[in-house]
DNA sequence: CTGAAAGCGCTTACAG
DNA sequence: CTGAAAGCGCTTACAG
């Protein structure tokens, strides 16, 4: 059993009022404490040990002083964590405690809402970050429903209700567009995943109305992948079948599992820097640089990105967000070998 | 502002004391509840959308209701998550809610306890599961020190206080020596990463031994790569070097940066399959099977390892490891490109 | 079977 | 400057 000492026993100790050491603990500056007193119980609280019990303040003050994080299915782990660095460091400073929901757990026969809005009713959270993939809206749907406060991570920044709709993805797209132009690729694939109908992270319209406005003369076709729960085999069959008799400058694929497995047909049929099929990731993933022949990506400050939505989500929870100064990012095309 | 439908609401609704449906809620069958009484309050509850206040029952039954995370720094971010899914899998079920301590945020000036410690006596958390990399005793001796509930995951395993020190790595280690001594690679290099001191994860006296005994004739060098914050431009610098003038049968390595440089100038300088030196990964990372030439690697089941730390702790929380029957896990060689 | 009441450990008006 | 007291929303002996 733990100990248990109390604010009750710390005043006691000290000879004052449980108010009084309630108030030097939370440096509440309304209410004028002695030096003499305060150093006292600052003291007692030293020597005996005492640690404010959470659950009775939160009880108290109807906060619940944990944000809770919930990440879309099909999103890229390298992601999740890189935000949840970021998001942790902010939260951890100010105390905060950081609830993971993990959606896989979701029992799709029940029709029930999720776990993260049964813990907002029950005081375990005081409000969401979500990491999001692609169809924000329908992920975040039972926030909207519930009212509980929310904030959205994705590839293209952060947003919450009432801020503006960030692009930072989008607008590397263009550099991405720019860079075909400027190396004069015009037979461009794009390949995704068909994951049972859902399009993971699909990004691929917003990339040919770029390429459109800045290489028009460049030809792109989106080849789709068949991948139920992104199952390899059937991707390598489906990708080693295409590959075999097609030729073609770019391929371009969003995720790493697609990525790579491009990378080995292409590498497969000759091996050679510069590649006979160039290739580039549309994501940020911690080997890129690693690999031979290393690969070309996106740099995303998805760390950044994750203790500035932890920042906000405060602001939103303290009803602060209309002084609050929205914040843009940027992400970064990074060129290396697969594109020499 | 929530709405706050309380347990008295529920009760005033029906007619009944907040005694009554406090035991419909938490199902006690030592109370005896007419049936028709306990449908009544069941659909108030849904009715009237009630949630229990977790903070007033923790505060109550003295329970947190929370377990503790703590993964050690330089810890492979896959088996973080591999091992988080499987915690979160079992913990959710039970309405355990998991609250993540990044080492990151550690301030090492402030020569203080970490963060979890404050979290445990706050009453946040019951307990604590370490996932632990190499120096486990140092990593938990917080938790040691203040008598705090916890259980250790590692490439060997799950353990606790009283459980058998687990060696599922150590067998699989074996296993790679016998594959050395089937394959006849003579001389092999171990390579570790010096992190400024730091020795990340360091298996190699074991598999020096397992060498030793199952593979007398095979030569081993270790080899200590410097890479200060793992630092990739140093670790490249050294291995550039390193390998301009070697030639040897195997390379092993137990963390895919290194692994990944390894490989790259072992291809850059010929490229082939089978490749002029062989590698092999000692770990489990996602991408192993898709890069080419793929990597062998090991098989580590961490996901089923956070399952059943998670069962672990629990049972260690409600005083029943007694009766826990303790699980051994295994570790898995696969071979691929990289050492045909 | 059910209800009145105490108490978990805080914070916060309010009175002095 | 400080203290007595109410109350946050539960659970749990205890009495009926």
């Amino acid at each position: 059993m733990k100990k248990n000492v109390t604010a009750k026993d710390i005043a006691q100790f000290c000879g004052v009022s449980q108010a009084t050491v309630s108030y030097v603990i939370n440096n509440r500056t309304d209410q004028k404490i002695s030096e003499e007193t305060r150093q006292k119980i600052l003291d007692a609280i030293e020597e005996l040990h005492y640690y404010p019990n959470a659950s009775a303040r939160n009880m108290r003050t109807r906060n619940c002083t944990s944000i809770g994080i919930v990440c879309a299915r099909d999103y890229s782990r390298q992601a999740f964590l890189n935000a949840l660095t970021g998001i942790s460091r902010f939260l951890s400073r100010l105390d905060y405690t950081i609830t993971i929901f993990n959606e896989e757990n979701l029992r799709p026969e029940e029709n029930s809402a999720p776990q993260y809005v049964k813990s907002y009713y029950s005081n375990l959270i005081d409000g969401l970050i979500y990491i999001s993939n692609h169809d924000h809206l329908a992920f975040i749907r039972p926030a909207v429903e519930h009212q509980i406060p929310y904030v959205v991570l994705c590839m293209d920044g952060v947003f919450s209700r009432h801020s503006p709709t960030p692009h930072a993805f989008d607008r590397v797209l263009e550099e991405c567009a720019e860079f075909c132009r400027r190396r004069g690729f015009c037979d461009i694939r794009y390949f995704s995943i068909d994951n049972a109908g859902l399009f993971v992270n699909n990004k691929y319209p917003v990339f040919r109305e770029a390429l459109h406005k800045i290489a028009p003369d460049c030809q792109l076709r989106h080849i789709i992948c068949p991948a139920k729960n992104r199952e390899l085999a059937e991707m390598q069959l489906f990708l080693a079948d295409y590959m075999q008799n097609s030729q073609f400058d770019l391929a371009i694929s969003q995720n790493y599992d697609i990525g790579l497995c491009l990378q080995r047909e292409i590498l497969r049929k000759h091996f050679s820097i510069p590649q006979p099929i160039r290739n580039l990731f549309l994501n940020d993933v911690n080997f890129y640089d690693m690999t031979y022949p290393s690969v070309s990506g996106i740099a995303i400050p998805y760390d950044e990105m994750g203790e500035y939505a932890a920042e906000l989500i405060l602001a939103i929870l303290e009803g602060a967000e209309d002084s609050f100064s929205y914040r843009e990012f940027k992400c970064h095309l990074i060129l290396r070998e697969s594109t020499l």
